[in-house]
DNA sequence: CGTCTGTTTGATAGCGCTCAAAGGGGGTGG
DNA sequence: CCACCCCCTTTGAGCGCTATCAAACAGACG
């Protein structure tokens, strides 16, 4: 393991672009530096595109559900995807968007733990889980470079703990709308006007709120001229960021 | 990776008793196969042993806080912590409890992203982290096996969105009394009477609610007969385990 | 232009929080 | 050994935030 890998990488540069060193496909890939891929080169990148499959999938469709064998594993090229749990009376819970550069199925052991959507088109490349399992062996730096992803999941995770167990429907919403620029920001966008692939249903199934609580904190921020819309409502306009981080409750 | 490595260890049996192979105190360690430490043996539990420092905490006690630069990481031989967040205006919300077994400071990269503050008396193994960055360069299946534990703890941590997002009161103490059963039952007790070496307060802050409203969930389970006192109020008798389970909300 | 879906706004209700006080258990000192 | 005290837990009364139910509104698409 590298020293490197034990640093925080939730802050990330925009990605770099690199001289193609290959002739594969993932040689010209944008988000490839945020994503597993980002420590094989070469030779390496070739092995890894002979065992990967690329998938496209429009918005709407499911890749997998809750319950389903967990064979395959995805790393998203482009596009946004939502992750959900369901209670057997309806009730559901999203634990997470992904956006380029994600790992899918990591949490998995025998069958998904939950629903993956797409939530706008998206593009991804598919792996076996036993191929790639296989090429754990020949780059063990593949897995530390999943170990120091999985850490990271794993603290946003704790974030949103504390997001659903203490803090106010304002403060959620305030709290998401930075995360998703901040992300947005790391994959080489402007992260203002945030984007908002998911809808209010989604997104108050993350927030642990209803669609009229999440649209009624809206409201009340755009009334304080914190945030306005943007040219349609999946984008929102941050006017006043320190307002926002102020809101968020951490300070 | 070993494909043993790719399976569900949430269900792990009571852990089985080995033959000392070495003269560490490792060899002798109750809950080995829990922890890293169980895909060592012999000659490499040495090394790991060369680089441990045994850590003893007093209920109470604080072992780091969040904030705090992280260069050590820990190991749980006994007893049991707990790990929490804090918002400056004081709202906590706890993110976890710890037991044997389980190792602590794998999400931290820089410093602790939470405080861990032990609810009994602890027994820890402390490591600097980069002696044991060192030791996974010699012996990667450390980092396989840390691999595994994160997405364990990345699926326990799902379910606990899922509770603080979508369920009731009630719902999260049930949930949670079947939970802290089935990890006793891992740790080779017997479940029940459900241990909880947390006070009300805690358990609060970890389900997201009130001492008040986390006793009223507990008063009502026992007027359905469901659960009753233990010998203590650290002890909890489950005397419908179905009846329990119905009330989870999981089905 | 009409329909359909998703969002916003409004009125009301309920669950869990807040504030307050009583109950209980363990530890300490007399 | 008992009495007292302190802290944790339980119980009670009332309130507030978010959910629920319902309807108006808006934007996309045919």
């Amino acid at each position: 393991m590298t020293s490197s890998e034990f640093t925080d990488n939730r802050s990330l540069k925009p990605p770099i672009r690199r001289t193609p060193s290959s002739s594969s496909p993932c040689a010209a890939c944008t988000v490839r530096d945020l994503a597993v891929c980002s420590v094989l080169e070469g030779d390496e990148l070739d092995q890894l595109n002979a065992i990967m499959i690329d998938v496209n999938l429009s918005k709407g469709d499911y890749l997998f559900h809750q319950g389903d064998e967990a064979n395959l594993v995805f790393n998203i090229a482009a596009g946004a995807m939502q992750l959900s749990k369901l209670l057997p009376d309806g009730r559901r819970q999203v634990t997470g968007f992904l956006f380029g550069g994600d790992f899918l199925g990591l949490v998995s052991n025998r069958e998904y733990t939950c629903s993956a959507e797409a939530i706008t088109d998206v593009r991804l490349c598919k792996f076996r889980r036993l191929d790639l399992q296989n090429l754990f062996r020949d780059f063990p730096k593949m897995e530390t470079r999943l170990l120091s992803m999985a850490r990271n999941e794993l603290a946003e995770t704790q974030d949103q703990i504390l997001m659903l167990g203490r803090k106010t429907s304002v403060e959620r919403v305030a709290s998401f709308l930075l995360k998703l620029s901040d992300r947005a920001v790391t994959r080489g966008e402007s992260g203002n006007p945030v984007p908002l692939p998911m809808g209010r249903h989604g997104l108050g199934d993350y927030l642990g709120l209803t669609t009229e609580s999440v649209s009624r904190a809206l409201t009340r921020l755009k009334n304080k001229q914190i945030i306005s819309d943007g040219a349609t409502k999946q984008n929102i306009l941050i006017l006043d960021r320190n307002g926002l981080q102020e809101l968020t409750g951490d300070l």
